[in-house]
DNA sequence: AGGATTAAATTAACAGTGTTAATCTAAAAT
DNA sequence: ATTTTAGATTAACACTGTTAATTTAATCCT
């Protein structure tokens, strides 16, 4: 190995070692206390040196935030390839959807609280491959085997696959994020909100 | 009136001024390039002046939360006493919910997005008065009534209306601020999303 | 009316934030 | 061995919210 490739090697380790130190960070202190000082004192290197492997904060974030979809989409793929009944699948999937969010508030806050630049716009978020992209397509997919087998009724698989997700999507922020509100149960909520919405969408 | 209480009354008065422009600051410039330093600059004093007028910034934006409230309260009133079929009244108001968020995209980001705190605990929560408390109440009013007349089936109030606000939350936070995603049309999924849920709850 | 008291507003400062330009250091290439 | 290049750092800028100390202005009291 030259000595060129190897340095590219040690940079993209590095690169590595950062974004793994500032995940911890981020699942330690949570969003709002996470801070690129901060990180430059976790890993033990000048706030400055960052920059060098990450354009700025939200390049950075984006990057967790891949791997949070990351996560995500080997869920849905399981879910996808594990469950026989289109409609099963789906209520799985949004299920295991909340339940990340639950579990997982911080990376959930870092992947829907950063800036939306960070993804570019309408156009590019839909060209460029992108973790967050593929989930969206896998989920709409299941959507649309059930529309396809009759499980729910004709419509709109975009529009249907939307409505499904930003209501799991509000009762995620809500529920973690909104912690000074007597919230019922959060599971009881969440199974609630998929039968009526299933229920609400079949034939 | 002496002049001891004269003193009060334009305390008030400047307080009111202070909120004035710090609405006016918030819908023009945004919830995150909002500032005490530029509402000082704008009111033309000292940043340390608003202090003396509000405890802190977050006191700041509960007061502006609970203007937003208040409006928002008003228009749940109005719905609940022109609507005579109780699930007419519920759609319409969760219709007017979304719309409202749609419209005031800078007023709803303030009402969700500041620190939690500003509302105190869960318990402080529902024993202090507030715009927030009411409009809650309010709503789940709305939701008995469909519950109480057989509209929509037998089950926890307070569940219920959780899971409708959370819904209408989640399409309203996605669509206005997560805008570099190819959403269908707002209107189209609030209507869908509405559709679906109360047909899935009725007997 | 004039001195004491109180209230209002300001300046200066602290401890943070993200980020850039210029500089120094150490390794690689010629 | 000297030049080139890459890596990391220091210093600085322009911000942020907020507090303590200080000055300015109005009110109270004798």
């Amino acid at each position: 190995m030259g000595a060129r490739e190897k340095r590219a090697k040690y940079k993209e380790e590095f690169r590595r070692e950062i974004l793994d130190a500032a995940r911890d960070l981020f699942i330690n202190e949570g969003y709002e206390r996470f801070s690129m000082r901060k990180l430059a004192e976790k890993i033990e290197y000048s706030p400055t040196t960052i920059y060098l492997y990450f354009k700025d904060k939200d390049a950075l974030l984006f990057a967790i935030c891949e791997e949070v979809a990351e996560q995500f989409l080997a869920n849905l793929n399981h879910i996808k390839t594990h469950y026989s009944d289109p409609l099963d699948a789906l209520r799985q999937a949004m299920i295991s959807f909340m339940e990340f969010g639950f579990n997982n508030p911080n990376q959930y806050k870092v992947f829907f609280f950063t800036s939306p630049e960070v993804y570019g716009s309408q156009e590019e978020f839909m060209e460029k491959e992108s973790m967050a992209r593929s989930s969206y397509f896998l989920f709409r997919e299941i959507v649309r085997n059930c529309i396809a087998t009759g499980r729910l009724r004709e419509m709109d698989t975009d529009v249907l696959t939307q409505v499904l997700s930003v209501a799991a999507h509000g009762l995620i922020v809500m529920t973690t994020y909104r912690k000074n509100f007597p919230w019922a149960d959060r599971s009881v909520l969440a199974h609630t909100l998929v039968d009526g919405l299933l229920r609400g969408y079949q034939k």
